[in-house]
DNA sequence: CATATATGTCAATAAGGCTGACATATATAT
DNA sequence: ATATATATGTCAGCCTTATTGACATATATG
């Protein structure tokens, strides 16, 4: 990988071969950058009216699709610090958006859902995000769903890939 | 857009066409998630090592791809407060990753380009980003690369979808 | 000459991360 | 039983990156 940049200073053709893959490559990480900007873009206002931010959301989201995860499966996907977390899922619960519940099972863990109103709001973000991909997929013709979600998996680290089932 | 959860209420085949429909894009929003979040944890882990975030990473980048772009130009695709570049900006400048030059043509202008060090450090970064996505690409087949793109292309605002060229 | 544009800068504030230290309750292993 | 490990919570302080508002300067342009 590094050696490509060792070699790419004279001119010979494999240099060159390399410097246009890497161009092209810069071409889809710079669309990356732009498509998540404007992805998180609308819900982050919509939260921002609430007094919420992009974290809120990504709690309320995670939670909503893993109804009664517990706090350290949460701070797994987040990858971030139980400190940091603390004060989002505080807030959460404190508007009511999240309940906490007491495993019967592990009386230490504390399982994670929504309220109603938590799913509503998830709803109504989750949709804006859903509409927003699935134009993109209609414009992109017939394989373009299975085919993105296959780059995406290709890009995320082997250890979560299967977070994310595939049965779709 | 809305409807889908009104009508989704009751157990109609169409409701539940929606509803299954819904849960397929919500693969695709998670698995946006965790690609962007392993995508920029690396440069992210490289840059925090000299005191840089990944606001720095983004005006390298772009600075990179598009040499000589003006101030008001980067704050256009960073879409975030010329007070907030500014300082992450000044860093950049100061530690000589980026050189301002005067623009001889109009004398308000400032153009933007990366130094020989900053040079470095951008081919570092997106060498290593570039590296991840081919990996994917290469596991997803053919066509993987042009699909991708063309989705990422549509879930970008019209406005900037022209910033990115499509001669790969 | 007046106004618009491009850039820079000061100050105050907020969100959302971080580290380190410590507390409590419950499970589990010896 | 006791010791250790696990799950969670919380306090305090700090950093980065963003925000808004106000104002300054230089240069272009009508």
């Amino acid at each position: 990988m590094v050696s490509i940049f060792v070699i790419a200073k004279d001119n010979s053709n494999i240099a060159f071969f390399l410097e246009t893959e890497l161009e092209g490559l810069r071409q889809s990480i710079e669309l990356l950058f732009l498509a998540y900007r404007d992805f998180t873009a609308e819900p982050d206002e919509i939260l921002s009216r609430s007094g919420f931010g992009r974290a809120h959301h990504r709690v309320i989201y995670f939670v909503g699709r893993n109804p009664g995860m517990t706090v350290s499966q949460l701070l797994d996907i987040l990858q971030i610090t139980k400190q940091s977390l603390a004060r989002v899922l505080r807030q959460l619960v404190d508007e009511g958006f999240i309940e906490k519940r007491l495993d019967e099972k592990d009386g230490r863990r504390r399982l994670l859902h929504l309220s109603a109103k938590g799913s509503e709001i998830e709803i109504l973000l989750t949709t804006l995000q859903a509409e927003r991909i699935r134009t993109a997929f209609d414009q992109a013709g017939k394989d373009a769903e299975s085919v993105f979600k296959d780059v995406l998996r290709g890009i995320i680290n082997e250890k979560d890939r299967g977070r994310v089932s595939d049965n779709c």
